[in-house]
DNA sequence: TATTAGCACTCTATTATCGTGAGTGCTAAT
DNA sequence: ATTAGCACTCACGATAATAGAGTGCTAATA
């Protein structure tokens, strides 16, 4: 069954009113606030109408009405209007310099404080995942005996660092042969074929650079597995503001939640394939027993690839305009910068 | 005026009961559970006493009574034995393995959580702080056009790195080069020392490499002075188990406070100068204003020298005789391993 | 047929009242 | 110095009463 437009309006001032308030809307208040033009009887069958179709529900009997996951879901796919954002983007502006990113570290960790600022909920930045092969500098630097520290440079300038230990001792100038040797072969090659290479290359001989290289392979992989360390988290305070997280219960599940950032990884991840911004409302995400929560997302590019998600977590109940604004503004905002900064493309 | 033994027994047994249970202790309970030979009566009279010298208070007239901050000092300072650790390590030692140490930033994050879990409160881990003219070794990657970024290496095996922008490109082979002759020189000198050194050297001539050492040199004052990434906090939301939280007000404020990270710092590196455990006693620590918390903190070393600070930030009714010892128990896991694996002193 | 006024009914949230019990402080006896 | 006894205090929980917002239904209206 079709919404009438007079239906849609009554649906979306719910929405709206709901989403400003916090609490649940009544016919009278709708009549007074709003000029629909008709009584607040006519609004009580109105709304009658629109719970049975699933889009509004109410706490008990003699209460006004709230937006469902469902009601939620039709308002931003079909109420939003994102005409005005012309006057938001200056408001953004105006916070916009605190972004300098100095490394990417410092950049991801601005990013979701900045999310987190202007949309009043916790900011999650995904760091760029590194595609294999994609490295543009391997360092070794031997700390004592047999200590040695193997840095990896990504071309996003992404820096990761391992300890290894190795069964016999090695002179730097050995470490730094093979760096050099390391980096000509990663102009062309992956790290996995450039070990595939090395093995067919030298069977028995070179023992050592043989043990080396299996290391920095590992280390590599271990790299890409630790995913971990990439998520960033800002601003989780602000998610508190809200009144619908008073509920300690509730306030101590979602902070649980956040340190568990493989879960939350999974989350945000399943949009970084498709571009452009995926909101998952309520019981809509599945790998997280949120209740009440919202998800806002969007994906970053570095060039022309995607290469990393961040967005807002927050409840429910927030400001979906703003908060799709803010997101988009911000990936945008990420794409621009990493896309300047670092990495042009394939070319090296 | 001084306790007496009877006295100093009824104070510890109160704070005993209080921190146990979390709910005032009055005369009776402490006169049936604990067997002092002596009627309520005269505990009620002993406890007005040690009321009125400060130790203790109660929240209303009908309730029993609770330690103030001062009975909570001299609780930790007099009467906690620490004799029976041999027990409790064995409960450290089964939780141990974890620690695993790749690299130091998740040392760091592996011993925040580490401390959080076995404390049941949140833990809390400042990195090492690298004392200037401490690097092994400084690598420059050029990026694409006019970016470097820069890769400072610590005795310590913590690595950092800062994108920079030259006014003029340069080649990777040149930054190599001058990679290689700041390591040499790093193996006698400070950074401060080089570029003295640098400066009267090569005075007009060679104006990029000089550029190239101004900027690595602002580049690792700047690494310095970022100090607020160095705060490692694990398991925050241990801290929302205990009961006096369930005040929404409070958990946000304590929220709010773990994210500003630059006061945290101020407040665990209070104690890094100093060798052994402290503890703050709630309204003691004064640049944190976190009514109803505690903080216990150590230093740990690589080596002989102390070179960060660890600790638990946890409510002030918290289990301190369990926590100073894993607090304690802590600082020399991460200084053994900090000591192993890398530095040796000022040896390279 | 769609809208509206009117009204009974429901349910929450707030406030008031009261009893209970743990605990204190004081006094007088030991 | 210790203790028994007792009156007094005060938070806490349960219960009850009240107010108010809002609904759903019915019958009247345009």
């Amino acid at each position: 069954m079709e919404l009438d437009e007079r239906n849609k309006r009554v649906l979306q001032a719910v929405i709206d009113s709901y989403i400003a308030s916090g609490i649940p809307i009544g016919s009278n208040v709708l009549a007074k606030r709003y000029d629909f033009g008709v009584s607040s009887a006519t609004l009580r069958n109105i709304m009658a109408e629109l719970e049975e179709m699933g889009y509004l529900t109410h706490p008990h009997t003699s209460a006004g009405r709230i937006p469902t996951d469902w009601g939620y879901r039709y308002y931003i796919d079909s109420l939003i209007s994102v005409q005005n954002e012309a006057e938001d983007i200056e408001d953004h502006l105006r916070q916009a310099p605190p972004l300098h990113s100095g490394n990417l570290h410092e950049l991801m960790m601005e990013a979701s404080q900045f999310l987190a600022a202007l949309s009043h909920c916790a900011g999650v930045v995904v760091a760029p995942s590194e595609p294999e092969g994609k490295y543009k500098h391997i360092e070794f630097v031997r700390l004592r005996g047999r200590q040695v520290l193997i840095i990896f440079v990504a071309n996003t300038g992404s820096v990761q660092n391992k300890l290894i230990e190795l069964d016999e001792s090695i002179q730097q100038h050995d470490l730094n042969t093979f760096s050099v040797y390391l980096d000509e072969e990663l102009e062309r090659h992956t790290l996995t074929e450039i070990r595939q290479r090395l093995i067919e290359k030298m069977k028995e001989e070179k023992r050592l650079f043989m043990r080396l290289m299996e290391q920095t392979y590992r280390a590599s992989q271990e790299m890409q597995e630790r995913d971990v360390e990439k998520v960033y988290i800002g601003g989780a305070s602000q998610i508190l503001e809200n009144p619908e997280f008073a509920n300690v219960e509730k306030m101590r599940s979602l902070f649980k939640a956040f340190e568990d950032k493989y879960k939350l990884l999974r989350l945000l991840d399943r949009s970084v394939a498709a571009e452009g911004i995926k909101v998952f409302i309520g019981s809509e995400n599945h790998y997280f027993e949120m209740q009440g929560c919202s998800v806002v997302v969007s994906s970053y590019k570095a060039g022309e690839n995607i290469i990393g998600t961040l967005g807002v977590i927050g409840p429910t109940r927030m400001q979906y305009k703003q908060v799709i604004q803010v997101v988009d503004y911000t990936a945008k905002l990420v794409s621009r910068l990493l896309s300047e900064r670092f990495q042009k493309g394939i070319e090296r």
